[in-house]
DNA sequence: CGGTTCAGTTAAGAAATCGTCAAATGGCCG
DNA sequence: CGGCCATTTGACGATTTCTTAACTGAACCG
């Protein structure tokens, strides 16, 4: 669930007090001092935003952007540049360079933050396809599962279901049959940036078996490889 | 089956520029340069979606506006204000002018491409349920909410809603039974450029409840998640 | 048959989350 | 200017949720 998030800047302190508020708010951080540094992290890990600043030494911001930009596997991460001087803003304006948003230096953290959560979540809305991606409800005999109130329902009974659970439960409905082990689990429900140990998932799989009564048995234990869900 | 767009903007460069990324992205373009020409378009070709610039000669954006809401035959086009300065999304925000959407000039190509896209799936989808995106009215048994007077009453007791209030009660109850994370609610509610601490939401929705009476308990939490209005 | 591995189950401690209160801020109006 | 109100923030405690470790039993294997 954790994002990450790059920051390229030449100066130690700014990448300092920016990792130092994101990861406060949950993000995971990577950081870069010039832009060759930020493409070659941005090759090796799956990023979710990049903030860059426009002055570094080896290759400005400019230029890194149009690199992101250029390569087709990371064309849709969003940019946010910092900037010093306001001259500075006219150019990414008016450059067709594809920045998404920028923040005038110095920071404030808290509008830093701010403007980063809402340029994901205007992302991750345009990106949402309703069609295949996500299902609104999934229901199968005596059990229905929806996503837009966060409900479950087991014959016909609601029953609450703790956000882990139904997390869980979801995605390995959205998925019947199909066999997921416990790593992957932890990659698709708990995220990729988290470290808890595997047999986390197999306590969550009991309770949410528990949850379903009858239907407990739906999610399946295939020995040695995870579980499944089927129908 | 491609949809069409039609930008009105008094500068050439910007309508160059969104024409351009518009186009990349499958859609056809109409453009103006001013509110006149803009209605004129809209009459001669069928529009799914219109930007207005709000500062244009001849005839402004809100101008333009409403004479588009005026006419039924266009009332149901979604429309995108652009905005330079911050005091003009106070109008947008305080009119009830009717639009749907407002991207703040120096625009980001991408971003707005980007809302486009959500607010042009947002009016299919409104448009196949026959639910209405926006109630005058809505009454659950023991509270009316009322948009036009900005009243609320709970148990015919006419009770004063401060506005953040009333709006996120409004909002909710719109939409009973879906839930929502307070990201969306601050997006929603408190608007996109607003730089709130997230549990603020929390405070907000103390208050509703507390103000709701017996019926507070109509907002449910859930935890790790958001809220929900139900019914 | 004993040992090993794997998953089910339970309980307890840790962490996250929320409700609530109080105080700070800032706008508005008399 | 002073007071009122809406809004936001930070703090605290209560509660829920998550995670871990340990124990148990079943399946498997030589």
């Amino acid at each position: 669930m954790a994002k990450t998030i790059l920051i390229a800047d030449d100066e130690q302190d700014i990448r300092d007090l920016i990792a130092y508020n994101l990861t406060r708010e949950g993000f995971a951080v990577e950081t870069a001092a010039d832009g060759k540094e930020a493409l070659a992290k941005i090759e090796k890990t799956p990023i979710s935003l990049a903030i860059l600043d426009i002055m570094m030494p080896e290759m400005d911001g400019f230029e890194t952007c149009r690199a992101i930009r250029a390569n087709p596997a990371t064309t849709n991460i969003p940019i946010l540049f910092l900037t010093a001087r306001s001259a500075e803003i006219d150019q990414i304006v008016s450059l067709e360079l594809g920045a998404d948003d920028y923040v005038q230096k110095p920071v404030s953290p808290r509008v830093l933050v701010a403007r980063i959560k809402s340029l994901l979540r205007r992302f991750d809305r345009s990106e949402q396809t309703p069609a295949p991606g996500k299902q609104e409800q999934i229901v199968s005999p005596g059990v229905k599962i929806d996503r837009g109130s966060y409900k479950v329902f087991v014959d016909e009974k609601e029953t609450f279901f703790p956000r882990k659970e139904f997390e869980l439960l979801y995605f390995l409905a959205s998925h019947p049959g199909r066999i997921y082990t416990r790593d992957v689990l932890l990659d698709e429900v708990w995220g990729r940036d988290t470290y808890v140990v595997e047999r986390t998932v197999d306590v969550h799989v009991f309770k949410v078996r528990e949850k379903l009564g009858n239907y407990g048995a739906r999610i399946e234990t295939v020995k040695g490889v995870g579980y499944r869900y089927v129908v």
